[in-house]
DNA sequence: TCTTGACTTCAACATATGTTGAAGGCCGAG
DNA sequence: CTCGGCCTTCAACATATGTTGAAGTCAAGA
């Protein structure tokens, strides 16, 4: 029975910076907005899942396309608990039609400019 | 025959603000980075050229696609004194060319991530 | 159990991208 | 020539995205 058991929050935040190339604060900072997610053990330390070094390696190609850390957490709040790759196939669908909108409206809004004779030149 | 007058920087602040849609702040901003550029009456107020609320308008849309403005300055650099269409052509596909590397390089994490089963699902 | 390295919070600092307000100067219409 | 509106600079504030350091706590191995 390979019931998909709940997910195991056990790594730390060091652990989750050396495996996904970012400082310990962004880590915390990360959390903080809502890109990772964490439990807490009793004496109050993040325990992050396993998918957390990725969400975050995710975030830093999409801010790089210009989106903001709070566009991102607002696409991973579409994730389950312990996400599928069907539900990781959404997230990227999303992040990849948003990023394809932006460059279009870039290449739309300089085309227009070229069109319109003397939008920009003198 | 119709040599190319050299540009001529009538425009002040608010002018450039008001056909770009942004504050008059923003338009000294974008001054002081190097995305537009002014020359000074004598009595040391800003008069633009015709393209500076074009290349403010372009810079927007830039830097929704994750451009800073440093790089959008650098960008701009290219263009001569005054820009004929090509040079703005140059531009345009520089700047389209950036935004699908960075769309890329997102694609090519997400569909890596999908691939390598089990990076970022438990 | 004890030690020590990694964790905690909080505040300050740093950079990018602007906005706002004060104090004063420029300029064009009358 | 004067006056009102727009311009100037500068400093402070604001938000986003982090980093750093101090002071103190936790946890895992010897």
């Amino acid at each position: 029975m390979s019931a998909r058991l709940s997910t195991a929050y056990t790594l730390t935040v060091g652990e989750v910076a050396a495996e996904s190339g970012v400082a310990p604060s962004a880590v915390r900072f990360y959390e903080q907005h809502g890109v990772i997610r964490a439990e807490r053990t009793s004496g109050d330390q993040r325990r992050f899942s396993a998918d957390a070094a990725c969400r975050i390696r995710v975030a830093k190609v999409a801010q790089r396309v210009g989106l903001t850390v709070r566009e991102i957490a607002e696409v991973f709040a579409a994730l389950p608990g312990n996400p599928a790759p069907e539900d990781w196939g959404r997230v990227a669908e999303t992040l990849i039609r948003e990023a394809e909108q932006r460059t279009a409206a870039l290449r739309a809004y300089l085309s227009e400019m070229r069109s319109g004779e003397r939008l920009c030149d003198l």
